[in-house]
DNA sequence: CTAGGCTACGAAAGCGCTTTCGTAAGCGCT
DNA sequence: AGCGCTTACGAAAGCGCTTTCGTAGCCTAG
């Protein structure tokens, strides 16, 4: 609704250092054909003015539009505000503006919110979470990202592959393996997985890895209780609730991220049931109250500010022919809730 | 980056619906002078074509900015992600798009924020978080608000007042008074406060409530141990140590955040100080993990996720003449870390 | 000393929209 | 029938920028 007002122009600047609205231009966006004198003479005015362009002209010029568009799971689930606050970062560093949308892990809206950005004319997009196992959908998303891409826009994933552009990536499967060895050295064999929305890449890879382990040691996922909830905390009261009415053996749970943990842990307190004592648990992520909970988290931490930075950072550097990626590391980090079987 | 690109313009629009531009134009911004013969013919088209304006020219052209900057404290902070969640909710019902700044509650830094969101012309400019007691920075900010006003911004504030703009405000005070109130009827006496961050103006109101409580029983706040850290989990950290050592009578802390909580609760965990046995524990704003934490934390609970819904309605809804304010209920949610005075 | 080629800059044409201004058509009135 | 008035619409002028194109001015070579 802003209207117009009284504001400084690139021409004011211009006339104040004597030249063209053209060598100005050329001047502050750096671009050849103007004299090292003349330039420097321009960005001094225009400091001196406190000139900051018109993000609208500007765009609309064709030229480069400063905004990223960051698409997430889901807002207020720390794994993705501490993603978001990564991203943050290095957008305030390098003056660009962040529009953060939320799909709620529907694949439909995920696609919509795409859809806007791309319409929106946004210049960087950044998926961060899952993706999801139907093919269809992942189709369509590569689709508009090409379509995005050949106009010109700039995109990276926090996550998520498969989509044919640079992304960061935590190594999942080699994860969950650790979760699982973890568990197997203390003993642990009647073990069940609290596992995230089914349907999402994330929880197959996380499940592939702690398959993995198992059958190092001649153990078979298939034999072991996989509950399927949502990837928040509700969804690890339900799995939970689940597991010990059905599974009463059980000695340890695996949650395949901290939310799902923390509902875990919840429920193990409802019933009385002393972790680790009685059932060790574990999560994946490592949010900042991972630490603080009680009993503190075994997990596997993830990098997640970096994870933002890198990905806005890759999203900025030109590309060159092929996707790249960058892996994250992972760290299993021991705490309070994981122990030896109980012997009895 | 995203170059012109062969997209749908509103001409095409108005090609192929027989009017003219400006036709087309007034009939899909439901402007006057147009007839609803007409108008319904080029919306139609328009949906047909699957047709989205450009934000950018729209803009410049002096129309309306569909975009809402939102400046926190903290983005991953919960209290202000889920606030941010709830920005995000209605900006979406509305087709609008949310840049979120942080500010590290550095009152430089968000001055620094605002005047960025001014000159990069957004619509709306929302503000969560607590203002500064520092006369400087509220005047300062005030004056940029009133400015963005001037020019036809629409503000609204969470958690903040005395900007002049429309404010949607929990009752600090009344929540500060309920904690402490809770505690007196416990039996506590020797009650410490974990202040945040001095020079907010939240720290401040909450304070008064305590003090009002104590107060009322004859007691005061000045003979309390009220020792400041920051509003974080690592302030709470702090301040818990710093109580244990130089108070050691203490057998309850009020934390005047959930995050501070966290830190008090983990503190105590280190020292095996049992809780509530030994050391009661409060904190204020209910943050989602509040329940889930062992013992779940007794705080007030604030509608985070309504206050950033509240806010930006408020600012889309056309303002009369004063500015507005919308008070969020507060409850009080007694959970396990509080209990009756150890007797020894 | 002039032809040809650079370089550094200015003039002007858009980008896609909103909005002002002008005008043709339709109305009731004298 | 002629007048003014309203209504519904089109033409065109920007919004503030980037970029293409054109042209002085200078340098080097013949």
């Amino acid at each position: 609704m802003p209207k117009p007002g009284p504001r400084l122009r690139l021409i004011d600047v211009a006339e104040r250092a004597g030249v063209s609205l053209a060598t100005a231009s050329r001047a502050l966006s750096g671009r050849e054909g103007v004299s090292e004198e003349v330039a420097s003479r321009v960005r001094q005015v225009s400091k001196e003015l406190g000139y900051v362009a018109n993000p609208y002209a500007r765009t609309l010029a064709g030229g480069t539009s400063s905004t990223v568009g960051l698409v997430v799971h889901q807002v207020d689930d720390p794994y993705f505000s501490e993603i978001a606050g990564g991203v943050i970062q290095v957008a305030a560093e390098e003056g660009l503006l962040v529009q953060i949308c939320h799909s709620g892990r529907d694949p439909d809206e995920e696609l919509r919110q795409l859809r806007h950005l791309i319409t929106q004319r946004v210049g960087i997009i950044l998926i961060a979470g899952s993706g999801y196992s139907d093919p269809r959908v992942e189709a369509e998303a590569r689709a508009q990202l090409s379509e995005f891409q050949a106009l010109g826009g700039r995109v990276a994933v926090i996550g998520r592959h498969a989509l044919g552009v640079d992304a960061v990536l935590p190594d999942n499967e080699a994860g969950g393996r650790a979760l699982a060895e973890h568990l197997l050295e203390l003993g642990h064999r009647r073990i069940a997985v609290a596992a995230g929305t089914a349907g999402l890449t994330t929880v197959a890879d996380r499940l592939a890895g702690v398959s993995s382990a198992l059958r190092q040691r001649g153990l078979s996922l298939d034999t072991l209780p996989v509950v399927h909830g949502d990837f928040t905390r509700d969804g690890g009261r339900v799995a939970a609730e689940q597991i010990l009415r059905d599974h009463p053996g059980t000695t340890a749970i695996i949650a395949l991220n901290d939310a799902m943990a923390i509902g875990v842990l919840s429920t193990m307190r409802a019933h009385r049931i002393p972790v680790p004592e009685r059932m060790s648990v574990v999560g994946f992520d490592d949010v900042s109250v991972a630490a603080d909970l009680a009993p503190s988290l075994t997990t596997i931490r993830l990098p997640m500010t970096d994870m933002g930075r890198m990905a806005l950072t890759l999203a900025l550097k030109p590309r060159s022919t092929r996707p790249r990626r960058r892996s994250t590391g992972h760290v299993l980090v021991v705490r309070d809730s994981t122990g030896p079987t109980p012997r009895d």
